[in-house]
DNA sequence: ATGGCGCCACATTGGCGA
């Protein structure tokens, strides 16, 4: 089955790539972030008709988290259990044993700002919620925009971006102990081409030349990493005509045959 | 070189993203 998460930078804007990418790539589930609009005006049909169930969490503007799936959703939970947060960020559901938990990790603007602050406090949230989330469901994805660049080999030019908000050595530590809980980032389970990323800023022709970040994960627990036998970025969807400025990211999961 | 693009809204400019 193929797993699939992908920052839309509006789902208004974008329901007609959207849709293109459930059509050509038959993802099973789609983590979506940025939808960037209320409940009421979720494309709930549209969707439906291109044969996925729904939920989905958004507000006006900002932020807005939705999952698409094939098979029939249970358990859905809307934010972070405890986490008083405004801010619509995360969705989770479960598809018959699998847990899919939905992120989208707040920005933090800049190393000295109040967002930042708010960003590694959230971090902590979601670790300390995870770590039971685990526990109760052995079969976890975390799929998402994580507004972190892990290793300095996921992105463009490691001195321009040195100790820079989504690089920072604080952000990487979350990155590691959300590892440190019992997950693995699905992209590195695999050779991978140099220079891999998944957003590339709409200025300055940053996609053409290929001056990007790797910030959006697919992280899998242990038990699905052994089943894991894909993860990519899907950078032709970066190439389309009124692109969101992140590509999707695909892990493909094969039930072990024996 | 501190802008640049794209999206949104109490819009025709400013906030935000990354």
């Amino acid at each position: 089955m193929k797993l699939a998460a992908w920052n839309v930078n509006s789902l208004k804007v974008r329901l007609p790539q959207l849709l293109d990418f459930l059509a050509t790539r038959t993802p099973d589930i789609v983590c979506l972030q940025e939808t960037k609009l209320e409940d009421v005006n979720f494309p709930r049909t549209e969707l439906e008709a291109a044969g996925y169930q729904v939920v989905y969490s958004g507000q006006k503007t900002y932020n807005g988290v939705a999952i698409l799936s094939k098979a029939p959703m249970s358990e859905v939970q809307i934010g972070i259990p405890g986490f008083g947060d405004e801010q619509k960020r995360v969705l989770a559901a479960s598809v018959g044993d699998l847990r899919t938990v939905c992120v989208y990790i707040p920005n933090g603007q800049s190393v000295d700002s109040d967002k930042y602050r708010y960003k590694l406090k959230w971090l902590a949230a979601l670790t300390g919620w995870l770590k039971n989330e685990l526990k109760a469901y052995p079969k976890l994805a975390l799929l998402g925009d994580y507004n972190i660049a892990p290793e300095d080999r996921d992105v463009h030019d490691p001195v321009l971006w040195k100790d820079q908000v989504l690089c920072s050595e604080p952000e990487r530590e979350a990155f590691r102990e959300l590892l440190g809980l019992g997950l693995k980032d699905s992209f590195r389970l695999f050779e991978q081409p140099e220079k891999s990323f998944s957003w590339w800023d709409y200025r300055m022709m940053g996609f053409r030349r290929n001056h990007g970040l790797r910030i959006d994960h697919i992280l899998l627990s242990d038990a699905l990493a052994a089943s894991c036998t894909e993860s990519r970025i899907d950078r032709d969807m970066r190439k389309l005509e009124r692109p969101s400025d992140h590509a999707p990211v695909i892990a493909t999961i094969e039930p072990p045959r024996d």
